[in-house]
Order: C-alpha cells, then sequence, then structure tokens
DNA sequence: CTGAAATTTTGCCGGACATGCAAGTTCGGT
DNA sequence: ACCGAACTTGCATGTCCGGCAAAATTTCAG
C-alpha cells in the first residue's frame, strides 16, 4: 500500500497534532489569543519546530481547507475522462464536504475563520489556488487553453463559488437544508445561468 | 458639497502617499525587497505613522484594489432600480476596470500582486468583503434574502469570478482582446450557464 | 487674534513573529 | 552495531505591530 516509515507517520501526526491544536486553540480563545508557543507546547514540540511545518499559525490553522482544496483537486484528476464536466465538479465538490467525524469542530472552526480578516485571505488563497489547478484540468479535459481562454478559469471560478456559497450559508444554519442539497442548488443554479429568484 | 477641512484632505494625501509609495517600491525592488521604513520615507512621514494608515505594508500595496471594489458596491447602489440585475453588474465591473492615468502602473502592480501569496490573500479578502456587500444590495433588488437564500450570493460571486478572471487573463497578455471585451464575454458566458467551450 | 480643545504625528518600548545556523537527537539501511 | 540522512531544538538576529504619552498641528469659540 502506502510507503509509511515510521518517520512519515511521524511526521504526519506532527503535523496534524499543531494543527488540531492551532485550531482548538483558536476556536477556545480567539485567533488573536493564541500564540506559536501555546500551539506548540500543546503538540508536544518547540516552537522552533512549529516553523518547520508552518510558516505562521494561520497557516495552522487553515490547514485542514487548503488539504481539502488539494483532495478536490486529485479527485477532480480521477474522474472518468467521458464525464461532463459539470458533474465531475459538482461530484467531486460533493464528496469533499461528506460529513466527517469532526464535524461540529470543523463548524466552530469556519465560523472562527470566518471572523477573521487575516484567516480569510489565508483561505481564499487556498482556494484560489485549487481553482487555477482546476482550471488546467478542466482545459485538458474540454480541449480549451488555461493561458488564453476565460472558459477553464471561468468553469473552475463558478465551482469555488458554489462551494464556497454552500458551506458559507450551511454553517450561518439560517437554512434548515442540509450541505448536499445546497451543493446541488448552487450548481444547478449556476449551471442554469442564473436566471433569477 | 463635501466637506473638505484641511485636516481631511492631508488624511488622504498621506494615505495615498503612502500607497502610492508601497507600490512604486514594490514593483521596482519586489515585495519583499521593501520595507516599511522605506515606504514611509518615500511618503515622508515616520515609520509609525505608517501604521496608523495600514496595518502592513501588504495592506497598502493592495489599497488601490481595496478602494476600486468600494468603487464597485457604490456604482451598483446607484444603479436605476429597475435594471436587470446582470447587466447592472456587467456595467459597473466594466467601469471600475475603465482605463485610468495609471494604467501601466496598475498593470505592473497586478503582475507583482499575483506572484506573491500574501498579496493575492489581501486582495481576495477584499473581493470577499465587496461579494458580501453586492450580495446584500442583490438580495434587495431581486427580494431575495442574504441570509437564507444562495440565489445573491451566487451572483455577487459569479460577479467577482468574471472581474478577476477577465482581469487576470488580460494581464497575462496572452489574449489579443481587450478587456472590455473580457468582460462581456465573461459575463456572457456565466449567463449562459458556461454551456461549454 | 488668542487660547483651549480635538486630532494627528512621532519616538519609544515590548511582545510576538520569522528564519538562518549549528549542535544534538532519532531513524533507516547495511 | 554503525553510519549517514533526516528531524528537532536552542540561539541569535532582524522585522513587524500596536499601546502609550509627549509634541505638533488644526479647529473653533470668545
Amino acid at each position: 500500500m502506502t510507503e509509511t516509515s515510521l518517520r512519515e507517520r511521524k511526521k504526519v501526526a506532527t503535523r496534524q497534532a499543531l494543527s488540531r491544536a492551532a485550531a482548538l486553540l483558536a476556536v477556545e480563545r480567539g485567533v488573536e489569543g493564541v500564540t506559536i508557543e501555546a500551539i506548540a507546547d500543546a503538540a508536544g514540540v518547540s516552537p522552533r519546530t512549529f516553523h518547520n511545518y508552518f510558516p505562521g499559525k494561520e497557516e495552522a490553522i487553515v490547514a485542514p481547507f487548503t488539504d481539502g482544496a488539494q483532495a478536490v483537486i486529485d479527485a477532480l484528476r480521477a474522474r472518468p475522462a467521458g464525464e461532463p464536466i459539470w458533474d465531475a465538479l459538482r461530484e467531486v465538490v460533493r464528496e469533499a464536504l461528506l460529513p466527517t467525524d469532526t464535524r461540529d469542530e470543523t463548524i466552530a472552526l469556519l465560523r472562527v475563520v470566518k471572523q477573521n480578516p487575516a484567516l480569510v485571505g489565508k483561505q481564499l488563497c487556498g482556494l484560489g489556488e485549487m481553482q487555477r489547478q482546476i482550471a488546467e484540468v478542466v482545459a485538458a479535459r474540454t480541449g480549451t487553453h488555461a493561458g488564453r481562454d476565460l472558459y477553464p478559469h471561468l468553469l473552475a471560478g463558478a465551482a469555488g463559488v458554489a462551494m464556497r456559497t454552500a458551506l458559507d450559508l450551511w454553517v450561518d444554519g439560517r437554512t434548515g437544508a442540509d450541505l448536499p442539497e445546497l451543493i446541488d442548488s448552487a450548481f444547478a443554479q449556476l449551471r442554469a445561468g442564473l436566471p433569477g429568484p
């Protein structure tokens, strides 16, 4: 299966421990009230080691979303070649947002992120990188050119907007719908050209 | 007219001086090669004063885009009430991206921003805030609810994607089309539901 | 015009951040 | 068991960012 030397396992474990500690502390104390020293301490490593894994606490906090964006790209690359591109995008977004074992923590984290401009910036930056790579995949599948055509970037951007909008509205919780419904609705509306309410 | 005491004028002048100096230095030396001291020096104020206007050099560099986003919102609020919302959005984006007297500088600045993740994050953060406010305006005009409906956020997001995509492709310059054409094309494709290449 | 009030600028300071470097420690393969 | 590679850690340096209070500037009432 996957190559898993002890070193590799330790590395991912440390990375996850740092990320989880950062998220937990951010939810508890607020982002500004968290120091790198506290995160490192909670994860059982030295502050200096923290910087071997993340350049700053913001990156550690939003790491789950950065990783999730990468998962979306990988999943998209693994879709069957003939599948309509809109369907493929909807499916990978749906899979990425499937209920996890840490659902409540993720919601709490999303709320914290949303209220902090610095975190929003990092999150959107990761999303932008995801869209860039999605555009390349789309271009390859549709015979368009990522450097010359609007189409692949618009499609990737639309998928990103659908994902982000559905998530945001779901996290706010003022709508009774569950997440898959919101995702389907968002994709359907975009696919229809947002004709009106 | 507009209240314009000496104090107000000096404040905006200082802010613009700092922003312009930051952008100029960033283009000349690269973002990392710019210190707050250099920016403040170029603008004729003390480094401490810089922090009274911007929390960091990144914010100063992307200030033109932040301000531009605000201009889009104001322009949208000023559109006639009956106008189709898609038309209104396309028009305000077009107006925001009209050729200015500092066209070449803006292009150079956009290229610098694009290559620096920290700046991209700040820029996207400002764009996100613009979209949030656009969604409110859209909700008010279409009888939808920004807290419950996907529609206004999807529409605002689509407009943001159209603007950003058209700008990016235009700045890269690999397409012969000019900016208004790209904007029109982006909006037309989104409005048609991105049917395919 | 003059003096007081409000606002802005500035220097100083401290905590936190980020990163290079070198020494110490742990792991992997022979 | 051993050596080289990879990871951790402490140290040191430079920058960032914001609070605070004093000095300077602008506003406004008398």
